[in-house]
RNA sequence: UGGGGUGUCGCCAAGUGGUAAGGCAGCGGGUUUUGAUCCCGCCAUUCGGAGGUUCGAAUCCUUCCACCCCAG
């Protein structure tokens, strides 16, 4: 009988997961990550989810290993996390984690434990094709979380598991219920990966310096004053302060570009102005999860999680790294996240945003 | 100091006798394994202050205060 290690997060989604695995007939053995250090806010929820890892555990009757990589999180996610909004970017570290704990570290702790294979609850497929195995978006296109895992390594997806990608959230949950699996209605998580939720802009403070500067219209009229460029991101439309103004239209406020020079914030007045729009990207070094393509084609294209993907022209260059032109302006395009590319179903790759062209002249 | 104007929620701003629109900001919630966006909800017993007229005033009258403009 073939050992998987199934990360177990204390949530509904890997639980389940490893009752899949069970049910299909595998020697499942869990494990339980804690990759955060505990902070004294009140904030930390890990507790919970180890106590409730470890009911589901004993619910299957399965062994549970318990493990921190919280010094390998914060050296390989963390610090490129603060790192780059230091440099006023916007990062997504789940990105990171995917690539580097859970598919990196974790991956190789399950080897020790002697598992062929690992798993983990991510709403993703993985397929086997004729260059390997194939990362697809999972059946239901409100969980897919293969933006996240786009980063990974492609020869570690040929020993991963992702047995609920092809469920819906509701049948995982209704699956899980019927197993008498007690966290069937633990409400699903968010916030940043092993972080948690919690008030952002409190989280990043106490990490990256404030750094007061002006807030100017794309006039450069003076309309406010920010806290630091870093603790905003481009389309951002809370916590501007900019109240009405007897000239303007009445419409809100956008944070449209950051002018690092001035340390200025550029914002415009209303959701859908030119400004906020961008034509085209270009990205830092690609990552394949096929073999690499060099020519120019249309694919399909996805700068933030949970947008659609949508039309665009790929333009590998010479260095590795890519100019992604969009058929149409997208919107609030973000330097420190992911293009993450698609050819259908199937998760191509994808790479850093490095920097814009603007929509607008 | 004369003459004129304006004072309505943090900011804009409707409302000119019938018992305080709306927007922005803010706050709370929903959506969400990044940060956003988005959606929903909340947000002036009170209209610069004090009197008065009226069944009834932010809206009329008196007066005081503040600010602005033009004179100088």
């Amino acid at each position: 009988m073939k050992r998987v290690i199934v990360g177990l997060s204390g949530g509904v989604d890997s639980a389940v997961a490893a009752l899949c695995l069970k049910d299909a007939g595998w020697d499942v053995q869990g494990l339980f990550m804690s990759n955060w250090e505990a902070d004294e806010d009140g904030y930390c929820t890990a507790a919970q989810d180890f106590q409730d890892a470890r009911a589901v555990a004993e619910e299957l009757g399965i062994a549970l290993h318990r493990v921190s990589f919280a010094a390998e999180y914060r050296a390989r996610v963390f610090e490129h996390f603060l790192t780059e909004y230091r440099s006023a970017r916007t990062p997504n570290p789940d990105v990171l984690c995917n690539r580097e704990i859970k598919f990196g570290v974790a991956l190789r702790y399950a080897e020790r434990l002697g598992a062929q294979y690992f798993a983990t609850g991510h709403y993703a497929r993985i397929a086997a094709g004729p260059d390997g195995p194939q990362l697809l978006k999972a059946l239901d296109a409100a969980k897919d979380q293969s933006y996240f895992l786009h980063a990974v390594a492609p020869q570690e997806l040929a020993r991963t598991l992702m047995p609920i990608g092809t469920l819906e959230k509701s049948a995982v949950r209704a699956r899980a219920r019927a197993a008498g699996l007690p966290v069937f209605d633990k409400p699903d998580s968010t916030g940043i990966c092993f972080i948690g939720e919690r008030p952002f802009r409190e989280f990043l403070g106490q990490f990256v310096a404030e750094r007061p500067g002006p807030i100017e219209s794309s006039d450069g009229e003076r309309l406010g004053e920010h806290r630091g460029l870093a603790f905003y991101t481009l389309g951002q439309r809370a916590g501007l302060n900019i109240g009405g103004r007897a000239d303007a239209a009445a419409l809100p406020w956008y944070v449209a570009a950051k002018d690092l020079e001035r340390n200025a914030l550029i914002v415009v007045q209303g959701g859908e102005h030119p400004r906020l729009f961008s034509r085209a990207l270009r990205t830092g070094a690609l990552h394949w999860l096929c073999p690499p393509r060099h020519g120019a084609q249309r694919l399909t294209v996805k700068v933030r999680y949970r947008q659609h993907e949508v039309p665009a022209r790929l333009e590998p260059l010479e260095d590795g790294t890519a100019r992604i032109a969009f058929e149409q302006p997208q919107r609030a395009v973000t330097p420190g996240q992911y293009a993450v590319l698609y050819e259908g179903e199937r998760c191509l790759g994808g790479a850093v945003i490095e920097t814009l062209e603007a929509a607008a002249s």
